[in-house]
DNA sequence: TGCGGTACTTACCTTTTGGTGAGTGAGGAG
DNA sequence: CTCCTCACTCACCAAAAGGTAAGTACCGCA
């Protein structure tokens, strides 16, 4: 059977929002989709330092299920698949403003290790 | 060697911050101390169906070891110790808020279920 | 005398999550 | 002609997370 679209039983929002966020790259992808608007695949990839692709393309999916993204195919050769965000992962990117800025400040506080990648320097990150 | 405390290297702030709220009832433990101020090992049990007395330590060690929980034990018989909120950790309940209305929102429009017990009854949930 | 409550720890097991490396099929660059 | 890019899928494996059941030491209650 395949997995299914997660679906609780939920004890609080809080519990609900963290089911769809947790993974271990879905924060990111949301920040790269919100900041860029439309990314492709490569994009996303690359934009994700040491993401493999069977965990984006699975993590793009369950999103894709869990209403946070659009996913637009491209009949074209090569390939092209452009991903962006629903009016809902939107919405949930806001709604994670608070927590980034609150683990910003946790990292400051503590000195702890940040990885700084190309892509990622320049933009403010959550 | 004991596991490190988690330290990094993020990506970003909600990195940071999922690292840190990322485990089955980690959410829920902030908002019992949130709404109740100070509780017990059993109390805490006793709010959160179905979590095991082995998660329930552990999530409260790591969350005493990342600064969000008080933990005082008091040298009585029987046993006495009780938890609640650093100021850390208030602060990412805090953060958590515009997250729980996402995702109570996210429960009303997809109709997903929701567990009702006796003890989050009547409390305003996150 | 035996049971339940207190706050755990420990050993063992299952489930979930994430990573690796290969294959796909057509076009464009060298 | 060969390699690279695109956006995947599949089979397999390792690690992490979580669950189960038992044991601990002491007390009050019946």
């Amino acid at each position: 059977m395949t997995k299914a679209p997660r679906n609780g039983p939920y004890i609080c929002g809080i519990d609900a929002a963290l089911d769809v966020v947790s993974g271990k790259w879905k924060g990111l992808v949301l920040w790269e989709l919100h900041t860029h608007g439309i990314r492709r695949f490569a994009e996303l990839r690359r934009a994700l330092p040491g993401v493999s692709e069977k965990m984006l393309t699975q993590h793009l999916r369950q999103m894709e299920e869990d209403g946070l993204v659009h996913r637009t195919v491209f009949a074209e050769v090569p390939p092209r698949v452009e991903y962006s965000l629903t009016e809902s992962g939107a919405a949930l990117n806001e709604a994670l403003l608070p927590l980034g800025e609150w683990g910003r400040d946790r990292i400051r506080r503590r000195g702890l290790d940040v990885v700084t990648d190309p892509d990622t320097a320049g933009a403010a990150a959550p």
